[in-house]
DNA sequence: TCTACATACATAAATTATTTATGTATGTTT
DNA sequence: AAACATACATAAATAATTTATGTATGTAGA
C-alpha cells in the first residue's frame, strides 16, 4: 500500500468513502479506482483489501451482492446504514488527524 | 494514542518533526509536547514511544545524552546528520499523503 | 499455441506498530 | 498516607498489513 506508512489505518476510511460516492463497489474495481486517482501513488494490496471488506462486511457496516459478469465473479459491497453513519464518524477522524498533523507541524495553526 | 487508528505509522514522523524544531529533547518532554498542542487529543503512550525512540536510535537517526536533573534521569534526544535528511523524507511523505487523500476524498483536487 | 497479462476472488504466515499492563524510582501536593 | 507528576523501561497481546501463494476465466501478442 505504498512505501509510507502513514497509509496504515487508513484502509477502512477510503473504503467507506468510495462507497459513499458510488453506491456500489466491487474489490478489484476499488484497487483500480484509488490507483488511478492517485496516478499509481497508492496500490491498495489484495492481502490487505480482501480481509478488510470481509471484516466490515461481518460488523454489518458493508453489505455483500455476488454477480456474475462475463462469466466472472464479482462481490458488490455497498454501505448499510450502519455503514453510513460509520463514514461520517471516519471522516471526522480523518479531519481531526489532518488538524492534529497541522498543528504539531506548524504550530501557527493552533495560535488561532 | 487516541481511538483513531489514523495515527498509526504517524509516531516517527512526529518524533522527527519535533526534533528538527528542538535540538533536543527528552521522551517525556515530547508526551507533554504533543498533548498541550493538541490539547489533549492526541496522547502518545509510553510503551509506543520508547520502543520507538529506542529504534531510532539504533537505526543512527537519533543520538542520545543522557543527564540527571532534579535526581531524576533524563535521556535527551537529537537527530544526526542521518536524521536530518530521514525527516525531510519523513515530512515529504506527509505531504504525499494528504496530497493523495485529498484527492481520494475530494476528487476534484485531481482535475488540476 | 504458448505466454504473458488483466480480471476477480481468496487465504495463510510473517512482520510490525501499537496497546495494555506492568514495573522501578524520585519528588510534590493534599 | 495517599495521590499525582516526573521519567524511564519492558513484555505480552492485539491488529493491520505485507508477502506469498492459490484458483479461475478472458484477452492480446509473438
Amino acid at each position: 500500500m505504498s512505501n509510507s506508512k502513514l497509509y496504515k489505518g487508513s484502509l477502512t476510511t477510503i473504503i467507506l468513502k468510495l462507497l459513499s460516492e458510488q453506491d456500489k463497489m466491487y474489490g478489484y474495481e476499488i484497487t483500480q479506482k484509488v490507483k488511478k486517482l492517485t496516478q499509481g501513488e497508492l496500490t491498495i494490496t489484495e492481502g490487505a483489501l480482501y480481509p478488510a471488506l470481509h471484516k466490515l462486511e461481518a460488523e454489518g457496516v458493508l453489505e455483500v451482492e455476488v454477480m456474475r459478469v462475463d462469466n466472472r465473479l464479482r462481490k458488490y459491497y455497498k454501505l448499510t446504514e450502519k455503514g453510513e453513519k460509520e463514514t461520517v464518524n471516519k471522516l471526522q477522524e480523518l479531519e481531526d488527524y489532518i488538524k492534529n498533523m497541522q498543528v504539531l507541524f506548524n504550530p501557527k495553526f493552533g495560535l488561532e
